[in-house]
DNA sequence: AGAATGCTTCGGCCTTCGCCGTAACATCCG
DNA sequence: CGGATGTTACGGCGAAGGCCGAAGCATTCT
């Protein structure tokens, strides 16, 4: 089968531990230059651009020239899909003590982080459970439907519905979401269209910021307040569960 | 960060050509033996051996001793669902022309097939988007329903919904199910709790014969009947479209 | 017990490929 | 127009690992 030898290619990119870090820094879906990308994987510059080739050529990236900078960026929201399961796998698989003796890195990347388009770590997981909690999503580890109440809260607090309304099914209307599994946490967040919007209405709204050279995002105080208000989420600051009000 | 070395060794396991063929025969969700997998990869049982020791070694892999035989099987649906999502992507990269050239094996897989637990190919496709008109599911790329209707449906052709109906959600009872993009027809079909059930129910029947040494299934008669009268499917042995009648 | 089958281990060959140093090309800046 | 910065091309080094033949266990069959 054709498909076949595409498909080791595929994963075989993946599989190097260089490119495997640079896909890594690219999953919050922010474009990044290749001396960026080198940084991130620990590599030179010459090296580095010799990856980000070979992951272009396939089509695993795409290239945007803006000067003297070339942009990287995942080509596709299959591909950073792909990643997800393959960290997903890699959570299940990671021995216990590995996950507890981490640095303060992994921490914050635990506590926020982007996911390509949308929030997890304790913050989206947080996010998650409490429009679950009121009603507002129901979520399995498979699917996810956001109700009518929900739709009215997210319209209410300001995010744009528009893009989620366009996928809502064709006979009932109803509006179906996309779980994703959360490799820190083991529990589902809110992917899909939902996430993006949710994600993208916390950074407009100023309640959560990027941290760069890392996909770990920060809560403001403005956003504290608005979490807390809104969906009645605290996150612990010394690592413990999330809370809900 | 840990898990991103893990994350690179999953990823290297996966992406090596002889690697890749076990994991994609592996894919029906059966277990093989060594030997099996060896003649799928095309290497000698020495070469065989290490690799299966070595995915069976990450965890990729569970083995379970029969007498003389070792069975091997993919450890988890996670893993089935990373080798899903790489698949996708290598049908999303694939050049058109490729995907074209293709033998008779290659149509018997696309004509119908099971994709870990549940069915695909032209016919798993063709039941989803029956079950769709007749209002028993509702499905998006991202999530999918099943109707009450649906649900009446299945009880009555003979499905056991017990594990379906286990997954409802807790707050409203609705059943959710997960769609799964079909790397041949590029579209969604039942995956999840519904198609594995739905799959299952068809080999009971003996509506599909599995074909030895792939993992592409046959329709028999009897399924051929069974399509059409429950389903109103029947499927263009010349390659075209799924007909609903 | 002896033979056959399934699988694994060991040793050696050989290709692949990641890495960097050097150097060239491209773009922006003063 | 030089100089600085970002990126890519080339060549060579070295380690990793895939492959097989030969041989060794383990299990089953006769």
């Amino acid at each position: 089968m054709a498909s076949q030898a595409m498909f080791a290619e595929i994963a075989a990119l993946s599989g190097d531990p260089a490119r495997a870090s640079m896909l890594h820094a690219l999953l919050d879906g922010r474009a990044l230059t290749a001396t960026e990308l080198a940084k991130a994987a620990g590599v030179t510059a010459q090296t580095a651009s010799g990856h980000l080739g070979r992951l272009t050529a396939a089509g695993l990236l795409s290239v945007e020239k803006q000067g003297r900078h070339r942009y990287h960026r995942l080509a596709s929201a299959s591909v950073a899909r792909m990643l997800e399961s393959i960290m997903a796998v890699a959570a299940e698989l990671q021995p216990d003590r590995a996950r507890l003796s981490v640095g303060p890195k992994d921490a914050a990347l635990r506590r926020a982080r982007t996911c390509y388009d949308h929030l997890a770590g304790r913050l989206g997981v947080g996010l998650a459970d409490a429009m679950i909690a009121q009603g507002h999503v129901e979520l399995t580890n498979d699917a996810g439907i956001l109700t009518d109440p929900g739709i009215a809260f997210l319209r209410d607090i300001g995010v744009d519905v528009a893009p989620i309304m366009a996928r809502r099914t064709s006979r009932s209307g109803r509006v179906l979401c996309r779980p994703c599994l959360d490799w820190s946490e083991r529990r589902p967040h809110l992917a899909g269209a939902l996430g993006a919007a949710l994600c993208a209405h916390c950074f407009d709204q100023g309640w959560t910021r990027r941290l760069v050279g890392t996909r770990a995002v920060v809560v403001t105080p403005k956003g504290e307040r608005a979490f807390r208000s809104s969906f009645g989420v605290a996150l612990d600051d010394r690592g413990g569960e999330v809370r809900r009000g």
